[in-house]
DNA sequence: TTGAAAGCGATACCAC
DNA sequence: GTGGTATCGCTTTCAA
């Protein structure tokens, strides 16, 4: 195993001087610093870990914790586990996984080892039990979502009622007075609170505007195709021809096809915008407007907020990321 | 911070005793071992990561290197690695993350800077490149799945190949003289190599068994649904009554519902069999004898396999996991 | 059955 | 701009 002390004898200077020229923490001459990086590339050397953690005090690991719920939508969550272990690394951080079973356990180990430098919370519940936790360790917590009572932490998500305030608007702008909000699935109104958000900023607008709502709870798209397919076919007898949906891409095929099997067309007819989706809209049938929920902003923030907060920057408080359309022509005139 | 001196103190022996009595690697009397561990428990005393780390030779830490290709299937994946998670964390070890990006470039730096005690590859590639790197890494590695040249190295897999012939038996068994098998995605037969050897399983033993056999590769179930339905349906057109599923479970549910709309019941006119499917076949309309996937039996293995080469037991072999048929029903004598 | 002390391999302070 | 060295908190001989 290749140490620091072999470097520097390879390259002829103390160790000292190698740790510095390779954290940049003091001035080193362009030939030695030259020097020592020839050394460390030929010797391939790579601090060791353990040593590092000891005598710095920075670990280079973030720990991510993620309890997987049986209602999980697995590729939103992957979505963001990847997001966060790109944005970590890109930082220099390593992720450890943190799951279930060891939520509170877990968090507490790892703070009281000093086995992390942060620690990251991603899918939030309401009364998340990691509150708790995050308020009595030291190791600084960010969470990605936002709990019922956010005191005292640090929270990065997106605005979601901001989000529903910008899809009425969009569809109140384009004439249209009634419109159908195709949600998420009953348990997940309960279980989490984004849906919850999004339906608020929603109610909010329409109240603001004088417009009629009808609002849907899907099932499983997968399992209960048909209760979307019922929820559309009731909207448009209403006389609906404005949606707005918040749920996973299977739920926006169905309401595309029974608009098509109606013979309507999505942008003349028909206005439909998908509202903090997370997967790529583009990949639909049928080109949606959206606002997109977008995991590497969140992600990204978020492993800036628990670096920050590491240099003492950084004092806790809630990042709402404010949401952005995407027109594709799905939205237009109603009745046109 | 609590560190061994303050629990030696308080239990009023030496830190060396405070460390075995921890460890268990030395005899320790009972009430000296009962006064440490009221001192730990008071105090909140949990070892530093990094000091042990570098004096012990172990980091109790193992990576897990996934790379989320385009067409990973998420939910089979998040039960992988959740199951490998669980696994290490009975035994001590936490994950850490390795993503794509840095697959090659990852592995190396956790191995050369001892962060790790072992890697765990998941999500195999027939060519996968971290093959390579394993040989010239000094970091136990374990493989979830079964590369094309697994020389040397430590693999544990389901035996695909005994799952193929396991579900032909069954139907030629009952009598069935000409199967359908309704395969993965053409990509996925590029791109892994389990629905080769599952396929390969299948030929071998209808060949053994004089049966005919019509391999259909499925699109995406969820894009193109209509794939999979042409393909029961000209199944059933050449006559065929019984099936072998190796796909997604929106596959099963479009399967089954053609064959209740053709009036044929399961298990009486048509008789299915669903080969390594990792999620519960329970959950379908209609229930299906399945031939398993199980997750947490690879990830448990390989877990026991990495913790057993660091106490330098376990030489590198190749682990296949014999399939187990587990009956619901779903398959009688053809033609009855 | 228990204790003293020598490392483990970095970081960062104090000198020069 | 560079070098010496105390220090981090634990594991593990070596001794008693």
């Amino acid at each position: 195993m290749t140490t620091i002390h072999e470097v520097a004898h390879a390259a002829g200077v103390s160790i000292s001087t190698v740790s510095y020229a390779l954290s940049g923490k003091r001035p080193v001459s362009e030939k030695t610093r030259k020097r020592i990086e020839d050394a460390v590339h030929t010797l391939g050397y790579e601090p060791d870990a353990g040593a590092r953690m000891l005598a710095g005090r920075r670990t280079h690991i973030f720990a991510l914790t993620e309890p997987l719920r049986a209602d999980t939508h697995a590729p939103t969550h992957m979505a963001f586990v990847l997001a966060t272990a790109v944005a970590a690394r890109r930082q220099g951080y390593d992720i450890l996984l943190l799951t279930d079973e060891q939520t509170s356990e877990g968090m507490n180990r790892v703070a009281a080892s000093n086995l992390v430098d942060a620690i990251l919370v991603l899918d939030v519940a309401p009364d998340d039990e990691r509150v708790a936790i995050a308020r009595t360790v030291r190791t600084p917590t960010v969470f990605i979502g936002l709990p019922d009572d956010s005191e005292g932490l640090t929270c990065v998500d997106l605005d979601f009622e901001a989000v529903g305030h910008l899809a009425v608007d969009r569809l109140a702008d384009a004439g249209h007075e009634r419109i159908t909000l195709l949600g998420q699935t009953e348990v997940s109104y309960r279980r989490s609170n984004f849906p919850r958000r999004l339906l608020h900023g929603v109610q909010e607008r329409i109240a603001a505007r004088g417009i009629a709502l009808t609002w849907s709870v899907t099932g499983a798209a997968s399992t209960e195709p048909a209760a979307v397919r019922a929820a559309a076919e009731e909207a448009l007898a209403r006389g609906d021809r404005a949606f707005i949906v918040h749920a996973v891409d299977d739920v926006h095929e169905i309401l595309l096809s029974v608009l098509d099997e109606h013979g309507l067309t999505v942008g003349a007819d028909v206005a439909v915008i998908s509202a903090a989706a997370s997967f790529d809209t583009a990949m639909l049938s049928v080109p949606i407007d959206t606002i997109p929920l977008i995991p590497q902003q969140s992600c990204e923030l978020a492993v800036d907020l628990a670096v920050r907060s590491l240099d003492g920057e950084a004092a806790p408080r809630i990042h709402l990321i404010p949401p952005e359309y995407r027109a594709v022509g799905s939205v237009s005139p109603a009745g046109d």
